[in-house]
DNA sequence: CAGCGTCGTTGTGCTGGCTCAACCTCTGGA
DNA sequence: TCCAGAGGTTGAGCCAGCACAACGACGCTG
């Protein structure tokens, strides 16, 4: 791999405000690692002796529980510092951090936090400000599994994966980092197979086109209308594509719109909505 | 009301490194209130102009949704920082914070947050300490909702407001400030008719004691099987009282105990208890 | 190119817990 | 003492999404 360098450092808000001879001592001090698909950077419960900066690539942040099950947290996007139990107070690690794409990360020792703190100009109060940002996509995350459907919690974590790690494709835009049905579902609290089945429904609506481990968002805004539950399709439309008119008819279905979990809420009204399929 | 003395403060983490006369500083600085059941301190979304600290008593970090559910996000207990928006980079205030019962609370305009931190040894240190561990209760949050029953989720919130702000009482432990089965409920993503059956169900087994707006918790241990998962105690236990022998009498049920979410997981067994309803 | 592991799709049946609905019980105010 | 409103209980029915199951497609490796 090649050494990082003092350029790619100074780009990222937490060191963006350094000149190069600070950069280039704090690279002296970091270990830097290259890490493919799936790699351990530090495991749950495991002592945290140093604190890590991601340089590129995208970090999984997760949780195990007892049954096995694992529980996507976070995804870290390149430019930011994570498993700062240093700056917390926690003597170990309270998540299990992997990499979802090629990574590079580089690590101090704790003992260098309140150094680079007081040394370093914006440094602590950059890593703050991601840090309560994360705190706010944690929130979002709890009111949303106990307000959303399923089909709607998959689309606001898709449509979050999109603003942080969007990568625009002809014809969309792409999530910025290989990721499976069952990391959705990791990601939303339900099963593989729901996802799939979402997913499936959704190309064939034309809003989304997937391949393994990859998902391209074709249709943003009706994307975000579906995860707000302003426009649900009635499952209908997969039953007509089934049972229904051979393909390449047009046919008519019910689009329900309800405030989901409290459908009596909001008065719930349908519309008839002309799709092909 | 009381004025807060030097005392009061100077035993709460982010305080009791300093001495009598920086206690006093920071007293003459603050802003105090007093407030009742119920009385906002700060709205969602709200600008963010001052920090607080609640001296005493239970704050409720909530957030609304657009139907007008409300999804309570934290309890803060007394003696903790809370609303630091100025700590995080963040220009306005992400919850509503809701005095859960009889508070005092103290706050201070943003601009003394930078002063306090650098004059007053482990003021910043243990106010993200406090602040971490709020991330790591929103996590466990995040993975109680999506591996566990509503049944165990509900024990796992009762048991961490035991733990947070539990007060002993004669027979068992209560929650520490009034709480309907709608806030347990709005906790916990459900609803209060399920918390009210299952509140219900677990009076009539010994295992709480419950008024208006009270929980006692009599029997913490059990709960705490319960909230794992361990201890399930079938519903044909409700079934047999509501329709089976006269009560007094001694039945068996059945007590099955699986991982939930994903009963295939661990194989699950079943065993005979023999208990009196 | 066969064998295998990972990833994805899709049909079927079942159920936890939600919605709807009705009623009860406190508590405080007039 | 009566009333209103907040908080709590309980029954009935229904359905979103889960468990189960079986199969298909892709990409490694020997």
């Amino acid at each position: 791999m090649n050494m990082p360098d003092e350029i790619q450092l100074g780009r990222t808000p937490p060191f963006c405000r350094l000149g190069p001879q600070q950069l280039r001592a704090i690279l002296d001090l970091a270990t830097a690692e290259s890490l493919s698909v799936g790699a351990v950077v530090f495991d749950e419960g495991q002592p945290a002796r140093r604190f890590h900066f991601l340089l590129s690539g995208h970090i999984r942040l997760l949780r195990m529980t007892a049954d096995g099950d694992q529980i996507i947290l976070l995804h870290i996007p390149g430019g930011q510092m994570f498993g700062i139990g240093a700056a917390l107070g926690q003597h170990s690690h309270q998540t299990t951090a992997v990499a979802a794409g090629t990574c590079v990360v580089l690590s101090w020792p704790n003992a260098l936090w309140p150094v680079f703190s007081v040394q370093y100009d914006g440094f602590a109060a950059e890593t703050f400000r991601a840090f309560g940002a994360r705190t706010i996509e944690m929130s979002n995350r709890i009111v949303e599994m106990s307000t959303k459907l399923v089909e709607q919690r998959i689309a606001c974590a898709l449509l979050r994966m999109l603003a942080q790690s969007g990568r625009k494709v002809p014809g969309g835009i792409a999530i910025g980092f290989p990721i499976t049905r069952q990391n959705i579902a990791d990601l939303t609290g339900t099963t593989l197979h729901t996802v799939s089945r979402l997913v499936s429904r959704w190309e064939k609506q034309g809003m989304v086109e997937s391949a393994r481990c990859s998902i391209v968002v074709k249709d943003p805004h009706r994307m975000m209308l579906v995860s707000g539950g302003e426009a649900r399709i009635a499952p209908d439309a997969l039953t007509l594509r089934a049972k229904g008119p051979p393909h390449g008819d047009s046919v008519v279905v019910k689009a329900v719109c309800r405030s989901q979990r409290n459908p009596a809420a909001s008065s719930p009204y349908s519309r008839q909505a002309s799709v092909t399929v």
